[in-house]
DNA sequence: CTTGACCTAGGATCTAAGTCTAAGGTTTAT
DNA sequence: ATAAACCTTAGACTTAGATCCTAGGTCAAG
């Protein structure tokens, strides 16, 4: 068993995350001690976890949620209930996904085409590029 | 001279959003007509542009006043400057990609063990997956 | 038996990036 | 000359996701 600062320093994170967690119907603790401290669990902890990483890839908490939600229901849900919301979260994922891989192709082009050396920045560019109207690096010039 | 609806609608942004760039160091408008109305040049529009491009890159608003200062100060800062801000940004979102790209793996291999059939989700694969503490799904059998 | 670290609840505050409201002044078109 | 459309400021509100504050209760060590 975990107290909550037991809990929130293995992880990581903000005991008063964990209350905010519990608040929103994300984590609740296992029991509580006599005395009304949160008692936390070894699943618990798991669960946690699995919501640290959920978040950490762009869920909001509230899909979190929904993720989590499916295992209180079992019995009133279907298989098909549950590969609805698996298969709408795999969009959302890869929605995220290509817009990253927007961000990452631009910036690399960005940091490709610049020279990073100790020169004045004044033909930089990277700034060239955000200066243009296409948000492509066109000129691959450098600044020798 | 664009005032602030025109150049909002040129953009196709709104005017709050506008002041609100000048609120937080931004960007100002150029000078003011007589009675006080925001007074935008092209040069204006462009840096607005600029804002909206590194945006559009996934900088934040702190970030795209970092560049800023730099834009405008360009002899005195190094092309590795710049570079620096752009990697720092590429890894941070590279990071998200592996991230989400080891969700979608999961979700993918979750989604394609499910039946997905009326079946009470009782015994759901995805579900037992969620549960598991590696987020992969380690067996493959069914409902049945 | 008291000190310090830890915990409680409830509510206030913060951040980002806006968006909206109120109460009024200006410009433009008819 | 007056309505419609635009602008001004200050400040409140929004959403998501925390984080902090107040005032007090609990627990282990010296």
């Amino acid at each position: 068993m975990y107290r909550i600062g037991e809990l929130a320093k293995a992880c990581d994170i903000n005991n008063d995350t964990l209350r905010f967690y519990e608040k929103n119907a994300l984590l609740s603790p296992s029991s509580r001690s006599e005395s009304g401290y949160r008692l936390y669990t070894e699943k618990d902890k798991e669960i946690l976890q699995f919501i640290l990483r959920a978040k950490g890839v762009g869920f909001t908490l509230a899909e979190i949620r929904e993720l989590l939600s499916i295992e209180v229901n079992k019995a009133d849900n279907a298989c098909a209930d549950v590969k609805v919301l698996v298969d709408t979260k795999l969009s959302d994922v890869e929605r995220k996904l290509a817009e990253l891989t927007r961000f990452q192709t631009s910036l690399k082009r960005l940091s490709d085409a610049c020279c990073g050396g100790e020169e004045s920045a004044e033909h930089c560019t990277i700034l060239e590029a955000l200066e243009s109207n296409t948000n492509n690096v066109r000129h691959e010039h450098s600044h020798s």
